[in-house]
DNA sequence: GGGGAATTTTACCACATGGTCCAGGCAGGC
DNA sequence: GCCTGCCTGGACCATGTGGTAAAATTCCCC
């Protein structure tokens, strides 16, 4: 550090104290992250969170008041990542076929790099997403029903096949979920230890000529 | 054939009463699917089971002397559904195309009719299924390397692409249970207030098409 | 190096929960 | 009648948990 007159940051006041605040509150919320996707939000006690996060629970409640809190943070900031990248149907502007690919391999790519986060928010739809509902319907509705716009255009154009586009992002949404969440029965299935980037690409791989073939877009 | 006089073991006598018992038994295994769907096994109270089964937790608990059997018992009781029907693939004994139609079909069945069973998978899988591992090993492993092994005469045979075919089971589970599992998810997607059978075929139409032709099956 | 805020620790509580104990009720067989 | 297995409910307990209050300590900036 040694930095001149402390700046940069500017969050209004809290500038102070707020490095040892930012690292342990990323900290706790990899640790909680961690702890609530294996157990749940019930099964995950915040003395387990704190412990992962190397501090005592009291002080962890320090930075985070509660564990409802907690895991809406948590919440919340998969979800932010989650929508960012579901944009990319709707954005990378190129050939269906290569818009449709990018979207699949984007999502492949959440799921190698942010199992934990996905298994929390699986957790929390199965369980009837009484945390995010609102949220959801806030956010991820309109972009989906951008993306199906886009997809009906694509069908009245000729270019695929006339199926229905809400399941065909249900069927990759969840083709592309279940190798983060239901990672165990996979491994267990193909005899590993853990999923490799190689296993993701092959996924990838496979869903991609799936669809493409499948809705009539590969030649 | 009324007991005999000198009860020798519990497996004859238990006749007049065994009906109340097997008629509490199966309300018991009911409620708990319902309530270990929607809370998790830690957030699921027994007092909770106990109360949408009718009765008092006392009472429950001496049909199920602990939650932890109760919840095994559930687990087993679905899982045999399950594997049950898993393989329909080896069964169905007409062409390629029409096995797997049926195994689809089948699944998506299984999501329509019993949701909150495969909920309660769900939330053990993504938890590392800790209470099924060995289960899954034994039981599941089996049937899936015979159902590969098919597909993979198919793609010798040339009847289908060289796609590799764990994937293309993973993802049928997956896109099938996803209507059950993530019901909460869909149905804020369609704008519904829940699935109805109507959707379930669409969704199976949907995928039957996409992953028939995808493997270069349709005609 | 002192002032005061930011952080961490110590001690504690209220409460829900899984599970036990025990007293009693309800049938039929003698 | 009454004895004996099956069933049911009331009272209770040990434990783990989320959360609070306040003292103690660290750390930055002047």
């Amino acid at each position: 550090m040694t930095g001149n007159s402390t700046s940069v940051v500017e969050e209004i006041k809290p500038k102070r104290r707020s490095r040892i605040r930012e690292g342990h509150e990323t900290r706790i919320l990899v640790a909680a992250e961690d702890v609530f996707a294996q157990f749940g939000y019930n099964g995950a006690s915040v003395e387990a969170i704190a412990e992962r996060a190397g501090m005592s629970k009291q002080n962890m409640l320090y930075y985070f008041s509660s564990k409802e809190i907690l895991y809406h943070q948590v919440l919340k900031t998969i979800l932010d990542m989650w929508l960012e990248k579901m944009t990319l149907l709707a954005q990378a502007g190129e050939d269906p076929a290569a818009m449709l690919e990018n979207y699949i391999r984007g999502k492949f790519e959440i799921s190698r790099t942010h199992p934990n986060g996905s298994k929390v928010f699986a957790n929390e739809i199965i369980n009837g997403a009484p945390h995010l509902k609102e949220y959801l319907r806030e956010r991820l509705l309109p972009q989906l029903e951008a993306d199906l716009a886009l997809v009906r255009g694509w069908i009245a154009d000729g270019i695929v096949d006339p199926i229905e586009p809400e399941h065909l992002f249900f069927t990759i949404w969840a083709s592309t979920q279940t190798y983060a969440d239901f990672s165990a029965q996979i491994e267990l299935s193909l005899g590993k230890e853990s999923l490799e980037a190689d296993d993701f690409t092959r996924a990838g791989d496979f869903l991609t000529h799936i669809i493409l073939k499948g809705i009539g877009l590969k030649s």
